[in-house]
RNA sequence: GCGCAGGUAGUCUAGUGGUAGGACAACGGCUUUCCAGGCCGUUAGCCCGGGUUCAAAUCCCGGCCUGCGCACCA
């Protein structure tokens, strides 16, 4: 068993005070469920999606596409979120308490009733449906979890801001489709803002009603649910808790093989998201994959499995990777009209036997006339049943005895097929993702008898990457280091000057934020042109040439070696 | 949305009707200062609105925010 953490408030008071996170609107008194991403958590979040990219995009046959925030009416009424999202409620005079309410009548009368306002009204009072309280309700009320809004001047036309960014891929499919070049499997992905109007936003950033999300839709053949990489995760072992909240520590291919989960493109999928994870910093005895009960399942979805992070709010939600079938494409066809399948053609063309019938002009010609030509081409696509064909011309039955046509043996070559691609759909919660990082990252340890606080972020997602230091706050190291500090930024490092106060104190700073290597600038630099580079972890010093510092760096942070690889042990 | 508790410098906190105090942090200076050093100085606060009162951080009402429980989380 894992220990909660007693108390949050420690970190969440540093993220605060140090630059991490704000709570938004503040001086106007705040408002629930938004956050501002202060200088250093801005900077972590970026750090996260670019490593996500490099996972999810650049190492996959996927793309990266940015579509609109707000989306119209159209696409939530296809995606189904315009009446999943918006419920009628209902809510007690007496005790205040609110229900869905086709939820409570099932409940409490075992009724499915249809989600619309006339008939949920009618059967609260055919019912005369009470509270548990006792209390009667008030009227039913919509309950909108999407934000509202319109395009353009005077009534406008209805849009919504998206509750989730894949609508916008799966809008675009067709032109999508045809990048590609038609042919499967292919990812599309996107990063950005997706909105859902919570009625009470809890737990900081936990819950927020502006949220970042990055979403990959990687489209497969129905059929085909493999990945050609499922080989590099296969033998990865990782926690499963199935939905029959059964705990398996299990390799990825056994878990397939064993049908835990139900194909190998969500299991190659569940196992990259771990390594991602494990990437940028959650930690492995803290992270689990829960599948989804049978009665939790998002209406849209098939199979989904969660990723979850003990933090002290416990078990959270951080990446939902969802089979989500064809629902969307096929919704979105049926609602916008177009074709959204992919033509996908056999290995070898398939050749089927077919018994049709010929038509023999010089017989019909005579008879019909003019709707000769017409009667022939139907002929030819309908099917030979008996000694007779029956056709539909201009709304007029024709029976055609076999005087009309003869029958032939053909062999037709069918070189594929048409298909709407099923989904497969990892869905990572960057906030969720950035926070639980930083709780995982969140250490003390005692240096020389005091304690420190220290953030053990894993150096490729530090925000400070580097701070400079002169020993002392006056000549000639102050100059020395700003000089340092400009050459590093030249190089494209994340670096911090800071000269205030004593040397220690500038060094529990960096820690607190997760800097990992500090460069001091002290007397020996005048002598022979070297520094010290310090690990946050160890605080251990090594000294190295100014002139090879970007090089060991750019290694650092590439890697996960020590600095004794690169210097002299100093301290 | 409902209920309970709370909201005082950047952070933590003292203050039950009469001039708002401290610690830490931050900033400036001095000190040859390698793991929150010492000394001097500086900045900075009663969540918002209304009411009661000669007088409100303090009492009352409403709102907002934070935490917890219930409900909600497609």
């Amino acid at each position: 068993m894992i220990q909660l953490p007693l108390r949050m408030s420690d970190l969440m008071e540093m993220l605060v005070r140090r630059g991490f996170l704000w709570q938004s609107f503040e001086i106007y008194g705040g408002m629930a469920g938004f956050i501002d991403y202060a200088p250093l958590g801005n900077n972590l979040r970026r750090k996260i999606e670019n490593i996500w990219r490099e996972f999810f995009v650049i190492n996959e046959r996927s793309v990266e596409i940015d579509t609109p925030l707000i989306g119209i009416e159209e696409v939530f009424i296809a995606s189904g979120h315009a009446t999943s999202f918006v419920d009628i409620a209902i809510e007690c005079e007496k005790c205040g308490r609110v229900y869905r309410a086709d939820h409570y009548i099932k409940e409490k009368l075992n009724l499915e009733v249809e989600a619309s306002m006339n008939a949920i009204k009618e059967v609260l009072q055919t019912y005369d449906l009470k509270c548990e309280c006792g209390g009667k309700f008030r009227e039913p009320f919509y309950m909108n979890l999407m934000f509202s809004t319109k395009i353009g001047a005077g009534k406008g036309k209805s849009a919504y801001l998206r509750p989730e960014t894949a609508q916008g891929i799966f809008v675009a499919f067709k032109r999508l489709a045809t990048y590609f070049r038609e042919k499967l499997p292919f990812g599309v992905a996107q990063i950005g803002r997706a909105f859902r109007n919570e009625i009470s936003p809890r737990q900081g950033v936990i819950r927020l009603r502006e949220f970042n999300q990055a979403e990959l839709e990687f489209f497969v053949h129905p059929r085909e649910k493999k990945h050609p990489n499922f080989h590099e995760v296969a033998n990865d072992e990782l926690t499963l808790v199935d939905k029959f909240e059964k705990t398996h520590r299990i390799s990825l291919a056994k878990a397939v093989e064993k049908g835990i989960i139900a194909n190998e493109v969500l299991a190659y999928f569940i196992g990259k998201t771990r390594r991602f994870l494990l990437k940028i910093g959650i930690k492995d005895e803290k992270l689990r994959f829960r599948q989804h009960k049978d009665d939790e399942r998002a209406h849209y979805a098939s199979d989904c499995w969660d990723a979850e992070a003990l933090t002290s709010f416990g078990w959270i939600e951080i990446v939902g990777i969802a089979d989500r079938g064809n629902y969307d494409l096929s919704r979105h066809s049926k609602f916008s009209g177009e074709d959204l399948s992919v033509f996908v053609p056999y290995p070898k063309p398939v050749v089927i036997k077919k018994k049709k019938p010929v038509p023999k002009m010089n017989v019909l010609g005579p008879v019909f006339k003019e709707r000769a030509k017409k009667i022939a081409e139907a002929l030819e696509r309908a099917e030979v049943s008996s000694d007779f064909i029956e056709l539909e011309i201009d709304g007029e039955r024709i029976r055609l005895s076999s005087e009309f046509f003869e029958v032939k043996e053909v062999e037709e070559e069918v070189t594929g097929e048409r298909v709407i691609p099923h989904v497969i759909e990892p869905s990572f919660g960057l906030d969720r993702i950035s926070y639980a990082v930083l709780e995982h990252c969140y250490d003390k340890d005692i240096v020389e008898g005091e304690e420190r606080r220290v953030l053990r972020l894993k150096r490729w997602v530090a925000p400070i990457e580097v701070a400079v230091l002169p020993l002392l706050s006056r000549e000639p190291f102050t100059t020395k280091a700003l000089e340092i500090f400009s050459m590093l930024k030249r190089n494209g490092f994340y670096a911090d000057y800071d000269d205030s106060g004593s040397i220690g104190r500038r060094y529990r700073r960096y820690d607190e934020i997760g800097t990992p290597f500090c460069i001091t600038v002290d007397h020996q630099t005048f002598e022979d042109g070297t520094v010290t580079i310090r690990d946050r972890d160890t605080t251990g010093q090594v000294r190295v040439l100014i002139s090879d510092l970007p090089r060991i760096l750019r290694e650092l942070f590439s890697t996960e070696r020590s600095i004794e690889d690169f210097g002299e042990k100093f301290r």
